[in-house]
DNA sequence: TATGAATGAGGTTTCATTCAT
DNA sequence: GATGAATGAAACCTCATTCAT
């Protein structure tokens, strides 16, 4: 009984995660998520009270699945450019992945492009976090002082490579007519973000030496 | 005559640029855009034929006026490093503009989130134009022999860097409570990433030498 | 359950079997339907999905009425003209019955009169089957060899006898100001229109002795 | 001046006839016809007051063309039954015609199918006095007292073989696969009417001895 | 006089939600 | 507890007509 409550409940979850990072949240409607999980048009209603308050959940659920399939959290001996890697590769590592059912950043790029009230504060959150755990790694690499404002421009310098790949998978496939970058291709994508970075954010040293 | 003849066109034009870059082409409605025109709901498809139609347009002459207004060709007689900061203080200066109603990379931006199938090919022209000139100025800064997969990496980066700002707008005022890049801020900014990214394509030298 | 179930999407059929039949697809609209039928302006595309689908289901609709009321299959030990009279009989039925909703030979009539792409290959295939019956009837009256474009006209000159009833209802009404032929008249009808064709059909029997 | 006044209205009643004809006077949109014409958007109203202005007109216009091209008097020297022969050819003509823009008779035959409020009491004149016509010829060819209600019932027969030519066209390509009768055939048809109706007039013969 | 712009009414359809069982 | 039916609001679009020049 409650298994099958919670299947239905689960299969609305995968369903619309995966419409609603395709398609965005105005593009997507109730009816298309209801026929994707085989489930009655009331369902959404049913279960989560509201399409909005759906996809506040599909915003909860898919984050957690990142969390769990990909942690960011590098091992305590590294050096920090080591750590500067592993963060890089362990965040594409979330923004390609096939595997999860909708994708937590492909949902938070879409979110920048075009905000909907609904998703909250809990992207907010997160992403601040995500900031945060940046800004430490440059602090490290850097070694120096380092001013606040050069700091963030960096941190922008180094989200934007990654959640750019959020938009541009479809995007590209659209727009570009080039192959998007895969899963396949992400140690080696994030080597290049690494090296890329790591030569402009010593390229400050100069001045602040 | 003319200039009455095409007024109502025109704040379409107009309402519509803004509207749509700010709530996207699923999120904003044709009567909401005939109430900021202060034109008739039917107006809509009289001067353009559809909902669609009209989004066409908005990209074309948002396309126009950004060309108009900040041409991206730098001067001949510059180093190759002096036009890969013309360059990238033209495109920021286009992606940060104000002035313009609507704004062109905005709606790019929106487009690799989220493709309409509205927009057609000419995005798609405008973008690989744009990346071809990247490509370019990469390869005249580099100076060295470069393989195509190198540069495409490249090129992904110092895009990003720049177009994730067209995101990031309102993107930053709702998730992360930051006041968003400004206009004024474009110089100093531009500064910032052709510096970092000349690092990030030096750096590259010391591999292919 | 189903009684109540499929009450709506019922009176949906028999009112706009009703209003096509009397003005036409074109000319009935959606809320003119659902206001008959007490129904929400949005229940046809529920029920239905679109007015076009809406029709499609009248024609079979309608077209089954007519078969389960009025069969058209004469008994097997009659003479060819005690059929044909019979066949006729059962056809002037269908097109004057007053008490099916809608009629599917008015709206046959109107097919022809002003095909709707809608109607799709339903009616052809009824009026072929039709014609094919008639063709078998004047040759087993005929009773000799007898060219297939003779049969093809004799066929035309019977259909258009009755079919031409289907039309003049309201057109009477409209353009005639005479009573138009009542169920009541429907033997008496159906026997000057057999006589009257006998003889002709007889007719040609000179000329192929 | 009044030169060019007058193709306007030319081209618009033209090109009405025959969209009319086509598509009925509710499928027909103004703005079709004036596209058509070659005109502009108001020109209807400007011409001739409404759209339903326009429809009466081009009734009228294509029942002049009809008694023009084809004058449905028989010489007076001929016998009944030559008459009869002459007065279906000639309408027979008139329906099957093909180089009259538009054309009435199958006009007629839409109104009689879906009679429009629009179309008067024109149709409703013309169309009595044809059928007086032929009454007389069957009172000439039978050449006996005959009832009123059986001249009323050939009169239907007759009537209908030819009128539903003009409804046939459309629909057979439509719905029968079969190639409408043409033009080219007129002749040949018209004996074919001719004499399966006499055949039936004289049948009646034998009763009212 | 003739026309392109503009309009208001009404058309079909979509949609998130609620109802009744 | 779960569902198919039903709904009201609002979406986009069409259309005959009118307006302003």
């Amino acid at each position: 009984m409650t298994d099958r409550k919670n299947r239905t409940r689960q299969n609305l979850l995968d369903s619309a995660a995966v419409l609603f990072t395709e398609k965005g949240y105005a593009g997507t409607s109730v009816a298309e998520i209801c026929d994707s999980a085989r489930a009655n048009i009331a369902s959404v209603n049913y279960h989560f009270g509201s399409k909005e308050a759906l996809y506040r959940s599909v915003i909860g659920y898919t984050y957690d699945q990142a969390n769990t399939l990909y942690p960011l959290d590098a091992g305590e001996k590294m050096s920090s450019e080591e750590k500067f890697y592993c963060f890089i590769l362990a965040f594409l590592k979330r923004i390609l992945s096939t595997s999860m059912t909708g994708n937590f950043y492909k949902l938070v790029a879409k979110e920048m492009a075009e905000p909907t009230r609904e998703s909250g504060t809990l992207i907010n959150e997160i992403i601040s976090a995500k900031r945060a755990k940046i800004e430490k790694l440059i602090r490290d690499i850097h070694d120096e002082d380092i001013d606040e404002e050069t700091v963030v421009r960096m941190t922008h310098s180094i989200v934007s490579q990654c959640l750019f790949l959020g938009l541009n998978e479809k995007g590209r496939r659209h727009h570009l007519k080039r192959k998007p970058v895969r899963f396949e291709d992400v140690e080696s994508f994030a080597r290049h973000i690494t090296d890329f970075s790591l030569a402009g954010i010593k390229y400050y040293r100069k001045f602040t030496l």
